[in-house]
Order: C-alpha cells, then structure tokens, then sequence
DNA sequence: TTGAAAGCGCTAACAT
DNA sequence: ATGTTAGCGCTTTCAA
C-alpha cells in the first residue's frame, strides 16, 4: 500500500479525529487552544501503526524498514509532534525529573549549589528540577516528598540541615533515590541514602591553621544555634587545629542565634549580631573562623559596626567560597568548597545509582584543598593593643 | 452488605490483586520497593467502587451517605493512599506544576524571587515549581518551554532579559499561561503574556535624585552590555533625572561587558572592570548609578582596587535591595524593589489569571518607594581633590 | 446514592 | 518488520 494513494483518506482521518476528540478535553485544559497531537495523530499520517512509531521514539530502530522510518520521521516533523511525558510516565514509571530540597533559595550558597545541580542534571540526563524550600521544617521536608511521590519523581537531591534524617529513610523505603548533602552517613546505621558532602573537618582545620599561621593564639569559631553533623564537624576541625597547637585553652565556640524560618538572609545577621556582643569582650578572640562565608560577612558588618577593624583588630576566615567573598571589603579570605565537583556527584548518585555508592557507609567526600587568601586576615594585634582596639563609633574605613 | 461480613474476602482479593499486578511493572520502576495502592486498592478495602472513592478525593461528597464517605476516609487512612498525580493529570490536563524560568539560579536577587515565588505558590495554590536556568539562551528558554508543555505544566513565570519575547507568544498560543517579569508589554502589539515589573524608570530616577540631592553634578549610570527593556527604562529614569536638574550634558552612560553565559556572578565583574577603566578617567563621574546592586557591589570592589574611596571619592546607589546591600563596607544605598509584593502578583496572575490582567495592554507595574540610605553616598569631593583623589595603590580603608 | 465503563497518550508484550 | 492490544491510575459521564 503506497502512501502516495492513501493519502488524501488519511488527512480526512486525522482531521475527523480532530473534531471528535477535542472537544472532549475538559474544563480549562493545559491544551484548551493549539492542537497537540498524538501518537496516533502521528501514526495515521504516516500511515503506520503507533507501536512503530513508539519504537522510533525509543530508538528501536534495528530491525526497522528505512524507508518506514523516514516516514514517521518526516510525520513527526511535520506534526511538530512532542511525546506526552506524562503518558509515559504513567506507563513506566520514570520520570525525567529530579526533586531538589533546599532550606532556602535565597541563600547564595544554596543558589550557587542549585544552579550547578540543575545545569548538569539538564544538560547530562536531559532532567527538570522539581525544587522546594524548606526553611528547615521537617514537615514541609516530608511534605515535599510526599508530593514528588505522587508526581512519580523518584529522585531527589536534599539539602538540609535537619539532624534527623529518618524521613528520608522512609521515603526511601517507598522506591525514592535520596541523595544528601552535607552530612556523613548517621554513625553505625547502614543507610539506603547516598550521602555527598565537602570535607567540612578538613575544611575548619584548614581555616584554623590559616589563623595560627598567622600568628593568632585566641581563636573562635562562630556558629548559628542548633547542631548538625556538618557543623559539628567542623568544630572538630577548628578543636583539632587549635590542639595540635596548644591553643585548646583559648579556643572558644561562639553559639549565635538560632536560623528561624527564613534560614538565609538570617545567617548573616545573626554573625552581626555574634559580632556586637563579641566586641564587648575584653579578651575577646583574635581570629575568628566562620561556619560559612555568610556568617563570616554578618560579623565583618558587625565587628565595623562597633568599630573594630578587619584585619587589623580581628582576622576572619569563612568557609564556601561564594564569590561574594570577592567583592567584600576587606576581601574574605575562604576555604572554597568544590561546588561543582560535588554537584555532579550528587546528580550522577541520583540518576545512575552505583552500588558502591548505596553500599559505602561513609559519604563520598570531597576534600576543599584551597584556602582563598584576601585581606581579611593579618597578623593579630600587639598585646597592648587590647587598650587602643575600641575606638568608639570610629568608622572602621575612617 | 455489610463491611464486617465481607473483610475477609476483600482483604484476599486485596493481596492478590498486589500479587498479580506488580510484578508487571517495568525495569528501574519508581516504586519497585514499597507499594503504592491505587484508588482501586482503596475501593476494595472500602468495599465501594472507584468513582466513589474518586468523588471522595474530590470533594464530591454531597449526596454521598455519612457512612459511606466515613469508610472510604478509613481506608484512604489505613492504605496511607496518596493519589497519583500522575494519571490525574493525564486524565484531566491540569497539573498542579509551576513553571519558573531564570537568567540564573546564583544570582542572588533571581534566588531572592525565586524564594518568594515557590513559597507562595505552595503554600496559596498547592503548586510545585518546575525551575530552570537559561544562562540567557533564546534557545534554551525555548527547550524549556517545550518540556513544561510535554509535561503538562501550562503556567509559567518568565524572568528573562532577552529582548524578544516572541517564542513566549508561540507557546500562549499552544494552551501556557506565561507570566513574564521585568519587562513592559512590547509597545503597540497586544500580547497575551501578562506583565509585571517594578517601575524601573522611577527606581532609577529615585536613585539618581539621591545622589543629586548630595551635589552631585558629574553622574553615570553603568550598566551591562546588551539592552533590555528594564535597562533601557533605567536608563531613561536616570536621564530624566538628570535633565530635571539640567545635568545632561555630564550624565553619562557607562556600558560594561557583555555578560556570557555564566551569566550572573559575572554581573560584578562587569562592574569591577568598568571601575577599573573609569578610575582611569580624569573627569570621571562622582556619583554612579547601578543598574543593580551586584553590579553596585562590583563597582565599589573595583572602585577600591584603583584606591579610590567610597563615599569620599565616588558615590554609589543600587537597585534592587538585596540583603547583601546592608552587608558590603560602606553599606550599600539601594531603592528596594517590593520582591514579596511582585512575586505573589506573579504566582496569582499565572495560577489564577485574570481577564483584565491579559488585557490590560500595559504591565502590572510596581512601584518602589523605598531608597534604603545606607553610607555609600556622600558629598561630591572637592573640585580640588579631582588631583589628590587617585592615591595609588592604597588601600581604602587605610 | 452508587457503580460501570470509557478513555487520557503512551509502552511493550505478544502476535503476525 | 510491523500491528494489535492491554493496561498505567485516575476522572467523569451516564446508567442504575
């Protein structure tokens, strides 16, 4: 039967199936105008039926007829014919999308992590972010899983501080993939979740030893309210580096405000706040390593507030490598994470689960190697200058 | 027929239907571990029929007997059912999805929206957000729009500076809501794409008059190569400005270099070279209008490479209002954009459009009324100090 | 007041 | 080498 012969009957076919199936689309359908046409649509006009055409959309072309693929091909074309991946997905199961759990968008850090996680999850695997905030609540954690369960999204990438991790252990359970950033696996327990994360005890010691390096025997490491295994390790680090140097005695952990739900912006105000009550101290630390580059700009703010100089009075080191470090005043110097390595890692353990990742019990863990020096870190002030640091409402760029 | 004389048998039809349906689930399946029950398990185990389970999750209970409804509610409970959104939407077209598209997810001001749109959309509509970046790529943005539409997603939020819009028009015309920020409707043409955009001209006339109010008579407005509409109405806001107070003749445009497709962090390094450059500039302007706060913050990085100071020497207003605004040495005046108020504007003409809002011809337009005065504005210095400004290489603070 | 049944668009056995 | 067909889980007429 050639194609040329049928092919008036055909028109009249598709554009009989036009009218009786359209109007039966309901309500105020996402196709309400403009025709978006089928697999069917596409397999009358090119004369086929729609498992070959299928079989050209899945690439099982091996045993197929040239001049039959060209046909559906050039009907494709000509259809502008887009596969419904909805209908495929209530088929298989699969889902091109990928589920991504942040504390909050607006948190450059999260932003910055987010943006390397989708590009390559897009550009590699050819799969959507579904993204969702949590300010870090657990039930809008589970909330969200929850929803990526019903849409039929079966991995996601969670970044979160929350300590307990059960939750994801239970959606896990439900068939979900979960990769997890920034905390080791929970001690002992072996767990179905991938986890990915910087080396955060290497990455305080390294700040710290930056400090000691440069002279500083009262060291402090600054903290928000509430311990996660990202934080806790590195005030490890920061113990270890300051004990290794005999500067355990004097090495404090300055507890800030606790995230509320706004998680982000807060982050740096609690540093300027650390920083306000900090400077009434009289023996106040002379290098201070920041839990992450937002802290680290919050106590800056703070400390020229009340008119201590950075590096002069007080030296500090963050930890991210945002590239707002660059732009700040003095510069931060920071232990710059390896964002994009470890965005890749986290998508390729969503997507292509490997064994050894779920069969590790430790996290795959990035090792930060670089310290970024700028100028926010100077030798620490002669003892007397304990006397002539505080200059009152002095502006520190004065 | 009642439930208890019943349970046993419907209890065993239960399992088998699990044993016979499951195991044809295809390959990686989402849900291969774990079950997930479908409303006919639930219309089992309720011993009612599935529409009427259906009429329950849809809030057709109306004529529906007290009892019935109860056992139904029961076994939803029991099965922990959660519908699969799925096949919902293949049946009725809607998804409960938001499209978001933007520039770039680590530039901190899209991450600030971003933020606002997803939590509004969530916690008012119930909606997922389906993110992507574009990098500012006609043809990316295109790719993303085709995947929402075989996705079934047909609402969107467009936060792009392309200058053309017309893809946008092609994909209203196959059934998607799009709602596009920071841009005013292209002048004549009706488009059915709503608009909403802060007054850029009056953010930038607010802008430049603050720093004619504190003498400045030599302005600039830097901005990135590459117009768009809300650069160009700055510019035009800055001229208005400028021509009020019969500055003209002085009020320059400083137009930095393209951003490429990094697209955002980039956005500072414009303004650090253009400082660089400008501080080269004998005559150069005193006081400097950013298109936007990244690049207001890079301006003043490079301003303090070239050992100029600010205030003192050069003066600085942002635009947008970014947390970081308070944090950068000098603090940063900015004209607070209303973020939350555009968002919400944006997330309700997308998910809930409105008739006047397609037809007004022009945009939502919001206005800031806030400039945020924090110290990088000052007096002009001296008409002297034009030769003892540049002081080398020293540093600002010193 | 409830149930039966037809599909939404697609995939993949299983035929032929 | 290609076609037929049974569903994926749900909504919604229409019938009872």
């Amino acid at each position: 039967m050639s194609s040329m012969l049928v092919a008036t009957p055909i028109l009249l076919v598709v554009l009989r199936s036009f009218s009786l199936r359209r109007p039966t689309r309901l309500g105020p359908s996402a196709f309400a105008e403009g025709f978006v046409n089928t697999i069917k649509d596409v397999a009358h006009h090119a004369g086929v039926s729609v498992s070959t055409v299928s079989n050209v959309l899945n690439g099982r072309t091996g045993r197929m007829r040239k001049e039959t693929l060209a046909r559906v091909e050039k009907a494709i074309g000509q259809l502008k014919f887009r596969p419904n991946a909805v209908a495929r997905r209530l088929k298989t199961g699969q889902a091109p999308l990928l589920g991504l759990l942040v504390p909050s968008l607006a948190n450059p850090m999260y932003g910055a992590i987010a943006r390397e996680i989708e590009t390559f999850a897009q550009e590699q695997y050819g799969h959507r972010v579904l993204i969702g905030s949590t300010y870090r609540d657990k039930e809008k954690e589970a909330t969200f899983f929850e929803d990526l369960l019903a849409h039929g999204v079966s991995r996601v990438i969670v970044i979160s501080s929350l300590a307990d991790e059960r939750h994801f252990e239970t959606v896990v359970g439900r068939g979900m993939t979960v990769v997890s950033y920034d905390r080791g696996a929970a001690k002992g327990r072996t767990s179905k979740v991938v986890h990915v994360t910087p080396d955060n005890f290497e990455a305080a010691r390294l700040a710290t030893e930056h400090l000691i390096a440069h002279g500083h025997k009262r060291l402090a490491f600054a903290t928000v309210a509430g311990m996660t295994m990202s934080r806790s390790a590195k005030i490890q680090g920061f113990q270890a580096a300051a004990s290794r140097n005999g500067l355990q005695k004097t090495a404090v952990i300055l507890n800030g405000g606790l995230l509320d739900e706004y998680g982000d912006s807060i982050m740096s105000e609690v540093g300027r706040a650390l920083a306000l009550r900090l400077s009434a101290e009289p023996a106040r630390p002379t290098g201070i390593v920041a839990v992450n580059d937002l802290m680290a700009l919050g106590l800056m703010a703070g400390l020229r507030e009340a008119g201590l100089r950075v590096p002069q009075d007080v030296s500090i080191v963050g930890i991210d490598g945002l590239f707002l470090a660059a732009l700040s005043n003095p510069g931060l110097s920071t232990v710059q994470l390896p964002v994009a390595d470890m965005a890749r890692a986290m998508v390729e353990c969503a997507i292509e689960p490997k064994l050894e990742d779920q069969a590790r019990s430790r996290a795959r863990v990035f090792v930060p190697t670089l310290l970024v020096e700028r100028e926010s870190v100077a030798r620490p002030p002669a003892p007397a200058a304990k006397k002539t640091t505080r200059v009152g409402a002095r502006k520190a760029r004065a």
